[in-house]
DNA sequence: TTGTAGGCGTTATCAT
DNA sequence: ATGATAACGCCTACAA
């Protein structure tokens, strides 16, 4: 075993013979210190293996080394995923991560987060959607001091709170490559209400029907909620249609899965007899049968982008730096009429 | 806004008209306090929304309140229904779940774990599998005076640092139904050396076919990695047995989707050709086509075991208390030549 | 460039 | 049963 105690700043302080203030400075690299004296502290600080105690500092600068994940799970997934992302950066930092999922709709869910921020102190918190898409806690965040981005379907908030994929010209792209196949009888299963993305998304499937002059009728569209439940009923819906579709855009991987387990149920062959195009490029994509063509929009370079802009080493250069979604190919899409 | 600074025990005690260390005690739960001030002094906090801080807290006790949970991400599905077990024991109390996952077979891992240990102090952590069946983790643990608790296929530590499932006995259970059902050839796609679990299932299918009295032919089983590709080859190999197997288990649900996509591949049917059998119910399993008939182990239940345990709260009784997992029937198992 | 004094908000020790 | 005082390990302000 080592030494039951860990060497604290005085010890050091004390070998090097220095103050403790000397010491503080070179670990916070204060510009301000003889090289020769940061050198020997440096030396002393790696012979006893002296670690700063991250408890310590967070009480004296009132602020922790602590980056929060707040988010509503809408899908384990993307959570995960982000999740990397950011540990991607915050590996080989002082940083960890904190991660505190709230209840969306919970009447005290703002209070919670509230409380979550001044306890912790977090040094600064990311927001996933949906309830990034909440000003309300954007607010909350700022007025408490607390350093904040949030992750979005489009760029609601300034570039250093934002990182945004833009989901509404990423679906009218797939879509009109659809159209350009020969699809014209094109389902969408949108999303819930109230969820920015689903908003997007389905401007998106507007947008490119307009443009191709095709006139969306109102029973092309079926409301879904993001599950793989409603995305089978909404499914069941669209095939009630007559003349069928002859492909269906659906606004998440999940609720695409669903129409595909529709579609088999009624004997229709994907793609031959239908085409079925999905959102998110979640694992479940690939493993579907067949195999889901989708878009993927970048989550880990974006939750990477979000902790550098955290934890404040993100280059200016990069606002401006998109977040593009592609069309991943797989075999769900095909011609119509196979 | 509200006052811009939050109010300190000094505010409290002095509002309350007693010592630091008496309001001290009020938040502590001492039991040598006289009723009348108790009442008092938590009057006060109540009015003035006072909120002991953490981060000074954790100063003093050098012991911080997070929870941290250590992993080597083997699956998405897991850590996260883990991360839910956790924080729904955890919401309401004064914890908060830091999450670290590191990188089994990295060098440095060990020493990475040491200092996250060291540095965050957190009140205890839990170890998933894989990296939870490594006993020099849990060690170092104990050394550093943390609390811990490890997952796993089996109890491989004491009852309090340990929450186990019986990956062996759940997969001897049903493979027993599948030879009920007039299977005979079944072949096994097995999970990577060096992981406790797939030894586990690798033994509970051989002690299955023992009692059955079936010998195992040595190609019959086919080694995998726990990912959709590697069951997917491993799936190609047993159809390339004559004759076929007429069922396939496979160790985890991911390797079930790869046989069953190989499976697809060759034209045959499951489960009238062919029945396949998974472990672990992640949501993929619900979703493939035909769903997929899976063994569930409790994670949620045993992650909120765990966090009582680590946070002191665990029944004494519960010990006892096995977690034990369940045979999930959906439509890809059928009798043979079905 | 470096050091001293004091504070961050809590708990522990030892009185009373 | 309660309180004064000194930690806990670091940082800020100010002084030298």
């Amino acid at each position: 075993m080592e030494k039951s105690v860990q060497p604290t700043i005085n010890d050091v302080a004390r070998l090097a013979g220095v103050s403790k203030k000397t010491v503080s400075r070179v670990i916070n690299r204060s510009p301000l210190l003889n090289d020769d004296t940061r050198r020997r502290v440096e030396e002393v600080i790696a012979d006893m293996g002296y670690v700063p105690n991250p408890q310590a500092r967070a009480l004296a600068l009132r602020r922790n080394f602590l980056i929060g994940l707040i988010h509503d799970n809408p899908n384990a997934q993307m959570v995960l995923r982000v999740q990397q992302g950011l540990l991607e950066v915050l590996r080989d930092t002082e940083f960890e991560l904190i991660v505190h999922p709230v209840d969306r709709g919970a009447p005290e869910m703002h209070d919670d987060i509230r409380l979550f921020l001044e306890r912790q102190r977090p040094y600064g918190v990311m927001l996933l959607p949906p309830i990034s898409e909440n000003d309300e806690l954007a607010l909350l965040c700022a007025s408490i001091g607390c350093r904040y981005v949030r992750m979005g379907s489009a760029a609601f908030d300034g570039p250093d709170h934002m990182v945004a994929s833009n989901d509404r010209e990423a679906v009218r792209g797939a879509l009109a490559q659809l159209i350009g196949m020969g699809h014209r009888r094109i389902g969408l299963i949108a999303g819930p209400h109230g969820f920015r993305s689903a908003h997007e998304r389905r401007s998106g499937y507007e947008e490119a029907m307009a443009a191709a002059g095709i006139d969306v009728s109102r029973n092309w569209i079926a409301q879904g909620d993001y599950t793989f439940e409603s995305g089978m009923r909404a499914g069941e819906r669209l095939l009630d249609l007559s003349p069928l579709p002859t492909a269906i855009f659906a606004s998440n991987d999940e609720m695409a899965a669903g129409a595909l387990h529709a579609a088999r149920q009624r004997g229709l062959d994907v793609p031959a007899d239908l085409s079925i195009l999905g959102f998110d490029d979640t694992s479940i994509a690939s493993h579907l049968w067949p195999p889901l063509t989708t878009i993927r929009w970048p989550i880990a370079p974006m939750a990477r982008a979000a902790a550098l802009k955290l934890i404040g080493s993100a280059d200016k250069d990069d606002d401006g730096a998109l977040f593009v979604s592609t069309l991943i190919r797989r075999a769900s899409v095909a011609a119509p009429g196979g």
